[in-house]
DNA sequence: GACGCCCTCCTCCCTTGGGAGGAGGGCCCT
DNA sequence: AGGGCCCTCCTCCCAAGGGAGGAGGGCGTC
């Protein structure tokens, strides 16, 4: 079951959001939040199963980027898009900068809200039309389009990432110590490095990312470089 | 890095084998043991990194398919494919019952094997041509081609295939337990009875299993009997 | 009614996983 | 020569995972 979660504090607007889920997204569960405070408790109660936060940029306990900051840090994992009335250009790259998956303005129209919402729960990045088919004046789109999914692998050593492929295929610390013939204590240190650099509390999040990332792929293109 | 092992008695023959391999699958680690005591050694040793073993039906240590019935109830998870100068139709028919992958004749040529290893390394079935051009005689064919892939998943009951689902997605047993309003040594309970039946050793196994087994379609599948 | 299966939950016990913190050696670059 | 990064390994500590074994209640079948 895919669940969704929305922090706003207008409940009308949640209500709509609830109402377009329901129509377009039949068997999505929807959790609300009024504040940002509250937001991070539900989080903390469902976290393994939520599959996306969308936040809104006016909650009366976080001003603007600040609580999308604030998630991060404390759920690096947790795909959050904004849901904002702004459409600042420079605020919409800023939050994907700060590694919100999308961010969908409040004027979008309801068909375009689902078709977002899909491609966001579908692990593609989602940005308002505006923003995707003007690319930037002065800079070239500083990595909005690349650099996310493929950034946290490439801020793995050459070691961690012999680790992280054994890791991804289900070996344990034991296993990959004795096929690297180094110690289990090295090991768990090089899986710590790896957990941390990709935002994850355990391997098994580390695993499930890996299937996303296309590890193999990836460890072929670095080798081939 | 792909690793295979080749357990046969015959010195020239493993070296046969490996000469095909080193030539139609570069980069493949080959394995090699002349004795089922040895070939569980080593199996012992690089179980996590081990995709296939290829097991000869007439080693010293094992008469038939004895070694066959050893292997799997030691390693329920290893993939095994026989490989044998026998081709009689029932012992490939129950070598398949018994779970093993795969069944080569030695007779096969060199191209043809080639196939067969792409193919039972690629998670598919492979058979001799003889034995799946003509299906058998008497019995509808048992099982051979739907039952091997979701048997296992055919025997979970309908609360172990909602934990298997939460498991698979990266829940761990706390967040499984509060998801479903259970104890969490209910969930524990219902994780060890999944390994079980799966044949795994732990639940990262189970989640690159659930990969394989598209869980996902199979519990749409079920739903909608 | 007895049996079997499922779901629930418990205790006891051991292994594995992961973090914190420290430490030494190799290698490269300035 | 010094600094920085990587790899190696260690100890101490705690949380999570998993097995063994037992137990009670619900529900359907024979």
């Amino acid at each position: 079951m895919t669940t969704l979660m929305v922090a706003d504090d207008h409940p009308l607007f949640r209500d709509a959001i609830g109402a377009v889920i329901a129509a377009g997204l039949p068997g999505t569960r929807l959790l609300e939040a009024d504040s940002l405070a509250r937001a991070m408790q539900e989080v903390e109660r469902h976290e393994e199963v939520l599959d996306l936060l969308l936040l809104d940029l006016n909650l009366p306990d976080a001003e603007g980027l600040d609580g999308l900051s604030r998630l991060r840090d404390a759920y690096p994992a947790l795909p959050v898009a904004i849901l904002s009335a702004e459409q600042d250009r420079r605020t919409v790259l800023a939050a994907i900068e700060m590694g919100a998956v999308g961010y969908i303005p409040k004027s979008t129209p309801r068909g375009d809200l689902l078709a977002a919402l899909r491609q966001l729960l579908g692990g593609q990045l989602y940005l308002p039309p505006q923003v995707m088919r003007r690319p930037p004046p002065a800079h070239p789109a500083p990595a909005v389009t690349a650099a996310p999914p493929d950034s946290r692998l490439a801020r793995l050593t050459g070691k961690q990432l012999e680790v992280f492929e054994l890791l991804s295929r289900g070996a344990s610390n034991k296993g990959i110590a004795r096929e690297l013939d180094v110690a289990e204590t090295t090991v768990k240190t090089h899986v710590s490095a790896i957990l941390r650099k990709l935002g994850v509390a355990s391997r098994v999040q580390a695993i499930l990312l890996a299937g996303e990332l296309d590890l193999a792929r990836y460890r072929a293109d670095r080798r081939s470089d």
